[in-house]
RNA sequence: GGGCCGUUAGCUCAGUCAGGUAGAGCAGCGGACUUUUAAUCCGUUGGUCGCGUGUUCGAUUCACGCACGGCCCA
């Protein structure tokens, strides 16, 4: 918005006049002493007959939301972190001086009222005022009452004006607060501890992802904004923290699209002596919990389709998968360049260089995950795409790893941890190799996590839950950017 | 990075195909109205039509480039 606009150029002008007046326009210290929300608990129900007995006073305040002006007598709505609710304002009940200095508040305005409810003509609960004070005076005009704020730059660049006259906007980030605090009740309710670990690390790591970077000016140090935990954390189940998690945020530096942000909210947790196995269990408690909890119910819909969780969740290992829904032939499995050419054929990008796991792994991405809208587990992944993951006993090339799919998107992400520090170095010595020839997802050799693993993790299992992607499930959300309040989008 | 779509008043949108420098509703301003519900009625202000270059007598409209956003693809 322009500040030469006409219409703030008004506003100022009557600022000017307001404080001409005397009339503060910022005054502090107002008390209420209910909300909308008590007003309407207490009095919601009870009749236009019963209403007009109580002569019980109330002070309370909000936003004027809408004006409808009759000359000696206004009715405006008035908005609070409750809810909405009719005040009207006769010049006879809060006196001439009260309503000349009332004629000047506007749309947008913060407003103390003090009244009785009573029930008007077309029976809509309302306060009738006593008298009015100006709280905070809005000097930009809001968006328009019935279409609301449609323009979805707007609503992300100024989220305020969003909440604001959006209501379902507000709901939805309710809806996360809600989420993310049942998560937490979730894990503390099972012994687990919560930790925080560091977002700057030295040596990124825990995930393949591109880091940001940064530079500590005391310590002459560059420092990586942090894609993963994982590497923290596990480090303190080797310090005896048995059962640990970390509710916080990752940044990628990647691109931005309705699946990612660059600065994301990951849960991650870890459990001693437990493997993948057992976390596939828990991972179905948590989210039938999530689901009683906060809508009572174990189906939900996600953008048409009926999402039904209903334990337990098949568990399809991800060459069946690639097969049964992704339509690879068997043979091409075992035969790299078979692989590779039906890739070319499906209008999949693998170049020559890419690893055979790569490959499936983008096989998998185009071919079967959009197709997984009811939960599923997939499991046991390639050895080279899970550099942190332990190696199945009986098939050392295949990884104790599994990832949940719910409404085509990836949700979770576990496995057994690989607690083997000789294994480990190999490991991340392959990914150093590939990140010289080019991959900047790589990781990065960790010679302390590696000496941490000396000392010996006990066998344990870890998993990660992306939190946006699972609010967005639960709000039946199409875009992260519906459930990140500040969304990153480029400078203006 | 590529393709498609969008950007017009504070907000929500017409208009652009067939070039002649813009309209509506709400909001605002002035007035009437003491039970309205997108209140109503009368009057009225408001726009570098995203930015730039080109074509043209003349560009919001056509062409090209750029910016920002959305969706899809990589």
């Amino acid at each position: 918005m322009d500040e030469s606009s006409r219409l703030i150029k008004e506003v100022k002008e009557k600022v000017k006049e307001l404080r001409s007046r005397g009339l503060n326009l910022y005054p502090s210290g107002f008390r209420r002493d209910t909300t909308v929300e008590g007003v309407v608990k207490r009095f919601g129900k009870l009749e236009y007959d019963t209403l007009s007995k109580i002569t019980e006073t109330f002070t309370l305040a909000g936003r004027v939301m809408s004006m409808r002006d009759f000359g000696k007598a206004v009715f405006i709505h008035i908005k609070d972190g409750t809810g909405q609710l009719q005040a009207y304002i006769r010049k006879d009940r809060v006196g001439d001086d009260n309503f000349e200095t009332f004629r000047l508040i506007d749309i947008g305005d913060h407003v103390g009222i003090t009244g009785k409810p009573f029930r008007t003509k077309t029976n809509e609960l309302t306060i009738l005022a006593d008298s009015v004070v100006l709280l905070s005076k809005s000097q930009r005009p809001l968006p328009e009452k019935y279409h609301g704020l449609v323009d979805v730059e707007t609503r992300y660049r100024q989220r305020y004006l969003d909440l604001m006259v959006n209501d379902n906007v507000r709901q939805a980030f309710i809806l996360r607060s809600r989420i993310v605090k049942a998560v937490r009740e979730f894990f503390d309710n099972q012994d687990f501890i919560e930790v925080e670990t560091p977002m700057m690390q030295s040596i990124p790591g825990g995930a393949t992802a591109r880091p940001f970077k940064t530079y500590h000016n005391a310590l002459g140090m560059e420092l990586y904004l942090r894609v993963a935990p994982e590497l923290y954390l596990k480090r303190l189940v080797v310090g005896g923290l048995e059962k640990v998690y970390e509710l916080n945020r990752n940044f990628r530096n990647e691109g931005i699209s309705t699946n990612h942000n660059p600065e994301f909210t990951m849960l991650e947790f870890y459990v001693a002596y437990a493997t993948y196995e057992d976390l596939m269990e828990l991972t179905e408690e948590l989210i039938l919990c999530l689901l009683k909890k906060l809508f009572d119910t174990t189906t939900i819909t996600y953008q048409g389709n009926r999402v039904d969780f209903t334990t337990p969740w098949p568990r399809i290992s991800l060459t069946d998968s690639l097969v049964h829904m992704g339509g690879v032939p068997e043979n091409a499995l075992s035969d790299n360049q078979a692989l590779r050419d039906f890739a070319k054929s499906k209008g999949v990008e693998v170049t020559d260089r890419e690893e055979r796991g790569k490959v499936i792994m983008e096989l998998f991405e185009h071919l079967v995950e959009p197709k997984l809208i009811q939960p599923a587990f997939i499991i046991n992944y390639p050895i080279e795409v899970s550099p942190l993951s332990r190696r199945k006993d009986t098939e050392p090339e295949i990884a104790e790893r599994f990832e949940l799919f719910v409404g085509g998107k990836e949700i979770a992400n576990g496995f057994s941890e690989l607690n083997n520090p000789d294994d480990q170095r190999e490991r991340f010595l392959e990914q150093v190799s590939l990140r010289d020839s080019g991959d900047e997802e790589a990781l990065f050799m960790d010679e302390d996590y590696i000496r941490a693993l000396e000392y010996g993790l006990p066998p344990t299992a870890g998993e990660g839950i992306g939190i946006d992607r699972l609010v967005m499930l639960l709000t039946d959300s199409p875009s992260i950017r519906d459930v990140i309040l500040f969304p990153h989008l480029r400078k203006k």
